[in-house]
DNA sequence: CCAGAGAATGAATCCTTTG
DNA sequence: GCAAAGGATTCATTCTCTG
């Protein structure tokens, strides 16, 4: 398997390696403000054997200690909160986290992040189109798990790839709602017995979601409950560095010959749809200075409305001066407008946008 | 507006009215032990900064009520806390209830419902078929909110109509997640103004589900947060008794106007499903030779076609002819359709499912 | 009357850079 | 840190208007 360990600050930060421990334990002991994005999959009420601790850091047995309903949701919310304040501490501070769950956590999870600092973007609605049915007939067929996508505080810069997850969904903007088939089949990993290696394995078409829309090629995600390391397997092959922490050897050394088998997506393949707003900025009077359009030529609006252009780039109609948007706005009566796509100008006859114009200075900028 | 009054203890219960207030206050003064369902649907504490604009520069009209506003998740959680606890002692030991909410507030509900002592059967998805999008682009469609359904301890043998809830979901298992569209056109109430009457106002396709799913006919469901009563409207048509409890004068007006149009179904149509197997087919011709429908009658599919109802029980659309199934199928392009579920029918105005005819022809053969 | 175009609208925690 | 300016961004459905 592929170390590197970057330095920052006193500590260590090894990445797309496999830690071993209580992921409390080994991310305290982590750089803080080192890490992109954070996918967990925490365990839930009942399979919490071996995970919990008292105040005193004593370790909870879930399954000898005869405790009651409340206690039980107390001991998980102690549990719940610790690993979350771990967890941030990690976080640069434009980093995110998702979290997955079902209603038997969820609602703690949901609330420990808010209570954090945590900052809610969306929840988001795994619908399995292959659910387990409910045999007793006693309940609605438990069809979906929920995970919350949060930005480490409110109105930090997180990463969202709006064109890439558009482009996943045949043009139109992505929902909260992913319809996926749950994991099995070859995906689904086994152990030597020929039984599931691990008993919630997530499907890698969730993880290749999370990440194409929440992360970058060479930023840095880790997965605090790495069970059999479906998370660094995406990551990896999506040029994404992956940190996983896993208590169970048995899971690590799954995860360990997993991932020993994926190889990278060559970078061509990892481009993604450019954003407008990554693209750099061009000034109106730029046009000018270059001499794609003169001093005093006409621009037009849709409403067939004229404006003259002067030498500083500024627009001149009949009521309004100002930017290209300013009197594109005021022309309107609206609070703004993009004078790139309101605004054409006239040549041989024809009516053409000024975002033409624009797009050809972005081209020679490149060479 | 009929009111009947039960005695109950030394308080009374008062049903099929609207009553006036705080919603904590007016449960505590109701008797305990005395609602067989509660459906409520509390502010979500939506938090809302500046306006929002569409692209197209018109404004979005956002829920900036006063009603809405908390200022911490502490002061929510006391709020949600309270009108739990009283909610809770309101119930029959088989009582559940339904509360609806979004990643704002949810997780605030879904914790407190469990530490106050309910048992979360299910939470439910509500995934909307037409929600607004993200006009700016920086976060997913926000496509679905939450239900969560809960008994009222664990344990507690609560209403569940299985059979029911699978006939209505084409002979398999209801599933947690739902697809309904949001609440708009000749459904959406307006004030004298033409604006719409309640910001927040649900779908009653939504309220069918829950209250088919989990309520039998005669029981009584209250609503804390009823607001327009769409609750109440579904109740009635449906035989069960409602409760509702609005603060404000203008929405309680509104909804009693509409509770005064709402003719109950008759109980013959009302009886639901027993066991599927138990079922014998009926074909659609009997209801045209039984007089249910008459020849000629025109139905209607949720896009708003017609297509007429012929003496031998098929039906002509401006282009199709054939069975319901094969009409309703060659309408939406589709292989297959159950047409039992896919056409309607008017009476007096309303426009009503045709199962609900099967249904009563059914109740007739187990006579 | 119908068909088609255009406008309206919905529980929304909805921007980024420069000066 | 704040104010000002640049400029990027939407889907399904229903209602209304026009021809």
């Amino acid at each position: 398997m592929a170390v590197t360990t970057v330095a920052q600050g006193a500590k260590m930060l090894p990445t797309n390696e496999i830690l071993s421990g209580d992921c409390i334990e080994v991310m305290n002991s982590l750089p803080e403000g080192s890490i992109d994005l954070i996918f967990a999959d925490p365990p839930y009420n009942l399979q919490l054997k071996g995970e919990l601790h008292r105040p005193d850091n004593s370790r909870v047995d879930a399954v000898d200690d005869a405790w009651d309903q409340f206690d039980s949701f107390k001991i998980y919310d102690q549990f719940t909160r610790a690993w979350l304040k771990a967890a941030r501490r990690l976080l640069k501070p434009n980093g995110a986290i998702w979290v997955i769950g079902s209603y038997h956590n969820i609602f703690r999870v949901g609330t420990a992040l808010q209570d954090a600092g945590f900052w809610i973007l969306n929840d988001v609605v795994w619908r399995k189109s292959n659910p387990m049915p409910n045999f007793r007939g006693k309940r609605l067929t438990n069809a979906h798990e929920t995970m919350i996508w949060a930005s480490k505080s409110e109105g930090a810069k997180y990463t969202f790839n709006y064109e890439a997850l558009k482009e996943l969904n045949e043009g139109v903007q992505m929902r909260s709602d992913w319809v996926l088939p749950i994991c099995s089949g070859h995906e689904r990993l086994k152990d030597d017995n020929g039984d599931k290696a691990h008993p919630t394995q997530k499907p890698e078409s969730l993880l290749h979601r999370v990440l194409v829309g929440s992360t970058n090629p060479g930023d840095i995600v880790l997965d605090p409950f790495f069970g059999t390391g479906t998370t660094g397997a995406v990551a990896k092959l999506l040029g994404r560095n992956y940190i996983g922490i896993e208590r169970e050897e048995a899971y690590r050394k799954v995860a360990a010959k997993r991932l020993g088998q994926v190889r990278p997506l060559d970078s061509a393949a990892l481009q993604t749809t450019v954003s407008k707003r990554a693209q750099p900025r061009v000034a109106f009077g730029q046009l000018v200075e270059r001499g794609l359009l003169r001093p005093g030529e006409m621009l037009v609006n849709p409403r067939g409305q004229a404006a003259k252009v002067r030498v500083d780039g500024s627009l001149v109609s009949a009521e309004h001066r100002g930017s290209i948007h300013q009197v594109g706005a005021a022309l309107e009566n609206a609070p703004s407008c993009n004078g790139w796509t309101y605004w054409q100008f006239k040549r041989d006859g024809q009516l053409i946008p000024i975002d033409i114009l624009r797009q050809q200075i972005r081209s020679e900028m490149h060479d």
